[in-house]
DNA sequence: TGTAGCAACACACTTACGTCA
DNA sequence: AATGACGTAAGTGTGTTGCTA
């Protein structure tokens, strides 16, 4: 199986799924305040994500014994120390079904054979003690292949997932983690970008949509302003409305709700200097607009 | 029951290396 | 051949979470 870049999952969407839909690559949670845009990410995104605390649980298992694609060239196999780190979390430990309370029984293990992943993310690098110090591995793309396709069943590994996939594919686990810390802040990166762009896109529309209502505003305000137009203006309405019923009795031609009910007066008309006009922002086509523009961003309401 | 210590993990940020135009 | 841009593997610092004493 050959991957090119372009085809490692990257390529992020504006559309939103529809009903039932999973997006593949949902948004990750991330425990930092970071930058992020509630309105634009579809809800469906978040419930797919499991949160940090359960991510381990419920999806650990599900693909574990999923069938990877087959045998994998690899272009460097350090034998001694994947063992031994095969060896090392096996035990799972994150995982509640597994081991109920066993989340952190590394512990347990000798020392030698517990960090030989860890030690090398945390200054002992164990390719120090190696011909090659930080030698950079360049993965190959039966690999990467490999790797996107266990990323898009589930974007987090457990220790043992990560046990498997490394065994798979003649890694270390220590860069099977890596690879999918990398993988996810890409993905991020992609989906911030996307967001980026619909919010530019909103933005833009409301500000011609802005600058279509200011102009509309000022067209009206110049008709107000003609005698002619002034003059066909119905006289100042006054509503009454009766508290008992809650009529409201509008036409003064009528008989007067008052007069049945002996009822207060509640005047509507305007005593302001500005006479406003009856305009609903919300029944014109603009306000269609603006409500398009919110469903946009509210999908759900 | 509350708490400190620890380990494991994820993420943000950064560095260093490989590849390519 | 040299070089800068770019992608990405890997290192580092920090916050969170769960377990244990």
């Amino acid at each position: 199986m050959m991957v090119h870049n372009e085809d490692l999952g990257l390529t992020l969407s504006l559309n939103f799924p529809a009903a039932g839909d999973t997006n593949p690559m949902p948004p990750l949670v991330s425990s930092s305040p970071s930058f992020n845009f509630p309105l634009i990410t579809t809800p469906n995104w978040s419930d797919s994500c499991p949160s940090s605390s359960d991510r381990h649980n419920v999806d650990a298992y599900k693909v574990e014994t999923r069938s990877f694609l087959k045998g994998i060239d690899v272009n460097r196999i350090p034998a001694p120390a994947a063992e031994a780190e095969e060896e090392a979390g096996v035990s799972s430990p994150n995982s509640t079904i597994s081991s109920i309370s066993g989340k952190r029984n590394e512990r347990d293990l000798p020392v030698n054979e517990i960090d030989g992943e860890r030690s090398s993310s945390r200054g002992i690098s164990d390719d120090e003690d190696g011909e090659n110090s930080r030698k950079k591995l360049r993965l190959s793309k039966d690999q990467s292949a490999v790797l996107e396709e266990s990323f898009k069943e589930h974007n987090t590994l457990n220790p043992k997932q990560k046990q498997a996939l490394a065994k798979r594919l003649g890694l270390r686990p220590r860069q099977v983690e890596v690879w999918f810390q990398n993988r996810r802040a890409r993905t991020k990166l992609k989906q911030t970008e996307v967001d980026c762009e619909f919010l530019k896109r909103c933005c833009e529309n409301l500000t011609e949509e802005n600058r279509r209502l200011q102009k509309e505003l000022q067209e009206l305000r110049t008709l107000k302003l003609s005698p002619q137009f002034y003059m066909q203006m119905a006289p100042p309405t006054t509503l009454t409305m009766c508290p008992s019923c809650e009529r409201v009795g509008a036409s003064p031609s009528e008989k007067s709700i008052d007069q049945q009910h002996n009822m207060a007066r509640v005047t509507t008309t305007n005593q302001i200097h500005h006479r406003t006009l009856p305009f609903n922002p919300w029944s014109t086509p603009s306000g269609q607009v603006v409500q398009r523009q919110m469903s946009a961003l509210h999908p759900r309401s």
